[in-house]
DNA sequence: TGCAATTCCTACCAAAACGGTAGGATTTAA
DNA sequence: TTAAATCCTACCGTTTTGGTAGGAATTGCA
């Protein structure tokens, strides 16, 4: 029940992208984060395989939002960057036990992207979130 | 972003022992649950720390719920069995940038929380949870 | 055309967390 | 006294986390 460092700098990375119209190099990151831009690299390229940002290669390349900031929401970002750590424990499966507590992690996980999926990317840069 | 599987059987203990009135052992937990006595002694040595089971030692010993299922919230539960694990990031301390991010955590966790403290283990071992 | 900037791909690695196992000390009812 | 139980401490293999490293492929521009 943790964020990953992966996912907590995949938002500040958005944040960041959020207020910039051209494309920004992983090094450019690097220099706002304090993260090697090495391992923002792979943050990145989750994010662009869940086509949230665009990549652009070869010189004067780097990332840019794919959709405005206020498309983006912020479910998709942390479902793209936890990948397969959200889903909901198949307890029936792992034990013969008939298991009473299956409802209480659906209805947990439900909200948590009811949660997500409430917040945009623009009230995070913009800082107007409550 | 996941559920361990100690708070998993945890919820599974605590809602077998709502339905026992008299101390149940970790052999019986064991029976039930399939999972070793050994590691069941864990999870429930964390319960009965936080207060949540009662445990007696001895002949004819055994765990036993603290309260009535009705008083004992999950989330509670899932805060003693995911011990560190739930605490808000503070990204400001990690990196220089300012970090927008950070409320959206709060709100996260904060909306976790309200819906664990929402669902007593009552209505987990009467299967009513909605 | 060539160079520099950039992403993409693959492999590797140390440390921590996870999910247990094991053995025995301690307590207690009968 | 004995058997049943929790409690305590240590250990351990596997997976995940959080990176590092090196180079291949792509591309704008002089």
């Amino acid at each position: 029940m943790k964020i990953s460092s992966k996912t907590h700098y995949g938002v500040q990375i958005l944040s960041f992208l959020a207020v910039k119209s051209e494309p920004v190099s992983a090094k450019e990151l690097e220099k706002c984060t304090g993260v090697s831009s090495k391992y923002l690299e792979k943050v990145l390229k989750i994010l662009s395989d869940t086509e949230i940002v665009t990549a652009t290669r070869g010189a004067n390349g780097g990332y840019s939002l794919s959709r405005k900031p206020e498309d983006i929401k912020m479910g998709e970002v942390v479902r793209a960057l936890e990948e397969d750590n959200m889903e909901i424990i198949d307890c029936v499966a792992k034990t013969g036990c008939c298991c009473p507590s299956s409802k209480l992690w659906k209805k947990l996980f439900d909200g948590i992207n009811q949660i997500l999926d409430g917040v945009s990317l623009k009230e995070i840069s913009e800082g107007t979130l409550l």
